[in-house]
DNA sequence: AAAACTATTCTTAGGTG
DNA sequence: CCACCTAAGAATAGTTT
């Protein structure tokens, strides 16, 4: 049976070294990038276990494609970790003042920009946190994330725009109206926060939004 | 020099064996978690640079606090993955509907403007970045994200978190105000979305930054 | 394209300074 | 806390089925 089993020819080298940068095979690529995410999935899951500390990873793929591990659920680390990092925000009778002569193009130039990280404080719909529970089970970091309706996202990215300009006009409007008083406290409106954009970004990596940490 | 060399005792026993469950020895923990922690993070390195993708790392200790690797940025990479997973979009939904006739069109102007001056901090922060990538080749997650120095883009944040309490607010009585009706002819905008033109749609190179580690 | 197989490299538990 | 050490255990590059 064994063609060049004569003597004591290795079936095999063995694992090779190889130095870290990129794979130029494509698809020599593709089965280390197989072989290693589920390696490092697991190494996640065993300090999880181990430790008993949560963590959540997003993987983006060359071709776009999303993996995700995450213990309990991405999505709630997720919204720990941008709650962590507070925007840091003014009172409410401050950004009154701030806009009290604030003019159409500020504001639509910061809401442009607020539409990249709306999904960061959309966090108040928890109640997705709970359909999405029941999804994964065991061996969570196996599933792949990618799967999602396009359409429906590129439907939603229409609204939003729609949306922005929309709340654009009647902020002016507002402003313009009553230049003073009327914001009451802030933290009142659950729903608007919760828009999502497209899946095609307006942003490609867009501006480098970086908050020094400061943990507890 | 050697207390215990008596003999063939070895100095160490090596690496043993243990099971995959909650370390109970608190003091023993902590060490199994620094290096492993480290360990992941330079898994995640690693496949980042062999496969050329892109990953973020949220850890959150027992003692809730958090650690995070990102390359290219942690933000960038939750803001991709929330985009994807439209979390939900009744309210905004209706709010859109409701409002389907603005005065798009100078509007229009006012955001393509507003596209350009992105861009342009886009490419500083780039520029930024590539200098900084030039000097740490290595062990970059290590870096901590603070000497990024992008001041203005900080600055810029803030306000986008201020107009977007505002914005809230607007929203919220504008809703209570006008609850339904105004409906009307709709009318996007096309120019503006600009989202199938992706001109500037893949990330050159990537950024790195870190958050600095906490302690337990 | 996925699973099995190996030989090799890499990681890390336990210890010391 | 960190850096280093040792050697056992794990991960994996390259190959085969």
């Amino acid at each position: 049976m064994e063609h060049t089993m004569w003597k004591n020819k290795k079936s095999s080298l063995g694992r090779q070294k190889i130095p870290i940068e990129k794979i130029p095979k494509k698809s020599h690529l593709q089965v280390t990038f197989s072989k290693r995410r589920s390696g490092l999935f697991k190494k996640a899951s065993e300090l999880c276990t181990l430790c008993g500390v949560e963590i959540a990873i997003l993987v983006f793929s060359p071709a776009d494609k999303a993996f995700s591990f995450g213990h309990p659920e991405v999505e709630s680390l997720i919204d720990r970790y941008t709650t962590r990092n507070p925007p840091q925000e003014s009172s409410a009778h401050h950004l009154v003042e701030a806009h009290r002569n604030a003019n159409v193009r500020d504001l639509n130039m910061q809401l442009t920009q607020l539409f990249n990280h709306l999904e960061m404080e959309k966090k108040r719909g928890e109640d997705l946190d709970h359909v999405r529970k029941a999804r994964q089970r065991q061996f969570w970091w196996e599933t792949p994330v990618d799967d999602l309706g396009l359409h429906h996202l590129l439907q939603l990215k229409l609204s939003i725009e729609d949306l922005k300009n929309n709340i654009q006009n009647h902020a002016t409007n507002f402003i313009l109206d009553h230049s003073s008083s009327l914001l009451g406290p802030n933290n009142a409106l659950p729903p608007i926060g919760r828009s999502a954009a497209s899946s095609l970004h307006v942003h490609p990596n867009a501006h480098y939004l970086a908050f020094p940490t400061a943990y507890l």
